[in-house]
RNA sequence: CGCGGGGUGGAGCAGUGGUAGCUUGUCGGGCUCAUAACCCGAAGGUCGCAGGUUCGAGUCCUGCCCCCGCUACCA
């Protein structure tokens, strides 16, 4: 039975480049997405730029921009950098779109007219040197317990004590420095514990994994709040419908995203009606995203998709932050790393073999250690994989005018442990335990090495060709799996394979063929071995 | 007593009651087809500490110690 998919990773945020942490996302993501392709689902991957708010706004204006034209060049660049790491996106829009104005603003009038929407008035600080309203990112000052200095607004990173902005001492704007005034205005609220029951239901049916459910589960014994969601002007977004000089908070209109990216691809390229993939169960809905935003995915968004009347998501995957060398990566520990600078030294089917043989389908952080780095792919892809490859065409070359033969009978137990393989690494590509994955394709592997060691090809092949090209025959198929195997991970290394070997790309079924009797290219290198002063070359570069 | 995650051979990890395992690194050997790669073998751990439950504990319970996240540019 064939599937149909709709996958997401989480929408950067269009207000600086795309870096390793964003990559852990994506290329988690897309080794999905390609290996429900590969298995012949159909599985469309859907992403955009998150392109509102008050940080973009203040960007743009401190680099002498519009809004408009600012996220048109981050959502350029990004464009850029996912399409150099072989992230397969099938449409790559952006928040500020039309598309996405008409949906939120219908959103938002269902929810009001279902009676999830209603205003306070707030008393929030304003910095009168920028006319702007102060979030609590935005504020800092004296926390109003242990009297520690540069606390932001919300709460104090050295007692833990939580308190509201106001009741910080001394405060000052983070824009200006100032000290700001206390100003009343009325806010627009969203009544998540309307949907409490919604909410709790989806929860119970193993849509997110136990350790998730757990952490949700805590929330809502604590109580939903009312979720703020609107901003004062000025405010780079969507203007509140029926309202004057209102806007939609950005985390209103950034999921809807997912919906509005959908819905321009499908009326442009009228692959799909967009109904079906979200109003209809025939579609599975998956979301990737990072710990931080499971707030918004799994509170939020079921309410929201609800109170629209779209279908609520399959799968809500989670994944931890990326550290460098153990240390969190940051620009001033100096451990943080933009693609663009690995682009400039490595090769980015690299990184992704790298974040899969790290990731599992737990919350857990990854770390990205050079030196680790540096070993798993000299001695897993080059040594283990693509040493296979280049052995073996060297002697069918030297010895076989390029032509591979059958498959000797005695080869037949070592191609069947390795097809053996095939089902656990199904299922745990599919339910992301890639580091898994990973370790049961280099078994694969060894069994290859292995028998091509005890087979010695090299030496038989000086008293008899012919056997010396079958057993390299059985070795080209082993190493035909393995890529097969390996596809979803390396896609552009695999090409090479497959253009090297004659063959058409390969589907998960083709684990279920062989090949005999044809001629194979010459090899040329399908990928380069590293050394660790490349790899720490591109740590602040 | 704020909450959560974790401490297993040099490094990175797996292992939820029954002879401590994998990858890498180190050392020795083999092969010479291959990108100093591949194959075989060896050394290396009282599983953070102390108690307890059990015929038996890395694995369960209690206490303690240590590290990390919950907080910036960030996902």
């Amino acid at each position: 039975m064939t599937r149909k998919i709709l996958v997401t990773s989480a929408l950067p945020y269009a207000n600086g480049s795309i870096h390793l942490g964003h990559l852990v996302e994506h290329i988690q993501t897309d080794i999905f997405v390609r290996f429900q392709r590969l298995m012949g689902n159909q599985c469309y991957y859907m992403c955009a730029d998150d392109a509102h708010g008050t940080a973009i706004m203040l960007s743009a204006e401190k680099s002498k921009q519009k809004p408009e034209d600012y996220i048109y060049n981050i959502r350029k660049e990004h464009i850029q950098d996912f399409k150099a790491f072989n992230i397969s996106h099938d449409h790559y829009y952006s928040t500020h779109s039309e598309e996405n104005r008409i949906l939120s603003e219908e959103i938002y009038l269902k929810a009001k007219q279902s009676g999830a929407i209603t205003t306070k008035e707030i008393k929030q600080y304003y910095c009168e040197q920028t006319n702007l309203f102060l979030s609590d990112r935005f504020i800092k000052g004296r926390c109003p317990k242990c009297h520690e200095e540069d606390q932001y607004g919300d709460a104090c990173e050295k007692c833990f004590h939580t308190y509201d902005a106001t009741e910080l001492k001394e405060p000052y704007s983070v824009y200006s420095g100032k000290k700001p005034v206390i100003k009343n205005s009325i806010h627009y609220f969203f009544k998540l514990s309307n949907f409490k029951d919604i909410i709790n239901n989806w929860l119970q049916e193993g849509h997110v994994t136990d350790p998730v459910k757990n952490k949700l589960q805590e929330w809502l014994d604590v109580g939903l709040k009312d979720w703020d969601i609107s901003r004062d002007a000025p405010y780079f977004g969507f203007r509140i419908p029926e309202e004057t000089n209102k806007y939609f908070y950005v985390w209103l209109d950034a999921p809807i995203g997912y919906i509005s990216t959908t819905k321009n691809w499908c009326d442009t390229t009228k692959k799909e009606s967009f109904e079906r993939i979200w109003k209809s169960k025939e579609y599975e809905i998956h979301h990737f995203i990072g710990k931080d935003i499971l707030y918004f995915h799994t509170l939020f968004w079921p309410a929201l998709l609800h109170v629209g009347g779209y279908q609520l998501p399959q799968k809500v995957n989670v994944h931890g932050f990326l550290t460098v060398n153990n240390e969190k990566m940051s620009k001033s520990r100096g451990t943080f790393i933009l693609a663009k600078s690995y682009l400039k030294k490595l090769n980015p089917e690299f990184l992704r073999y790298y974040y899969a043989s790290k990731l599992t389908s737990a919350i857990d952080d990854l770390d990205f250690s050079t030196k680790d780095f540096t070993n798993k792919i000299n001695s897993d892809v080059l040594g283990k994989v693509i040493n296979i490859c280049s052995r073996l065409s060297a002697i069918i070359h030297k010895y076989g005018e390029g032509n591979i033969s059958t498959i000797p009978s005695g080869a037949k137990n070592m191609l069947e442990s390795i097809r053996s393989h095939r089902k656990k690494i199904e299922n745990f590509y599919e339910t992301l335990e890639f580091s898994k994955a990973m370790k049961e394709i280099m078994i694969c592997a060894d069994i290859a090495n292995q028998f091509i060691d005890s087979e010695a090809p090299w030496s038989v092949a000086k008293s008899d060709t012919k056997y010396a090209i079958e057993i390299c025959t059985a070795g080209i198929n082993a190493c035909r799996y393995i890529m097969i195997y390996l596809k979803p991970v390396l896609p552009n290394i695999v090409e090479g394979v497959e253009a090297l070997l004659n063959n058409a790309p390969y589907k998960w079924n083709d684990l279920d063929t062989t090949i005999e009797t044809q001629s194979i290219k010459t090899y040329h290198h399908l990928a380069s071995r590293i050394t660790l002063e490349e790899v720490e070359h591109i740590i602040n570069m």
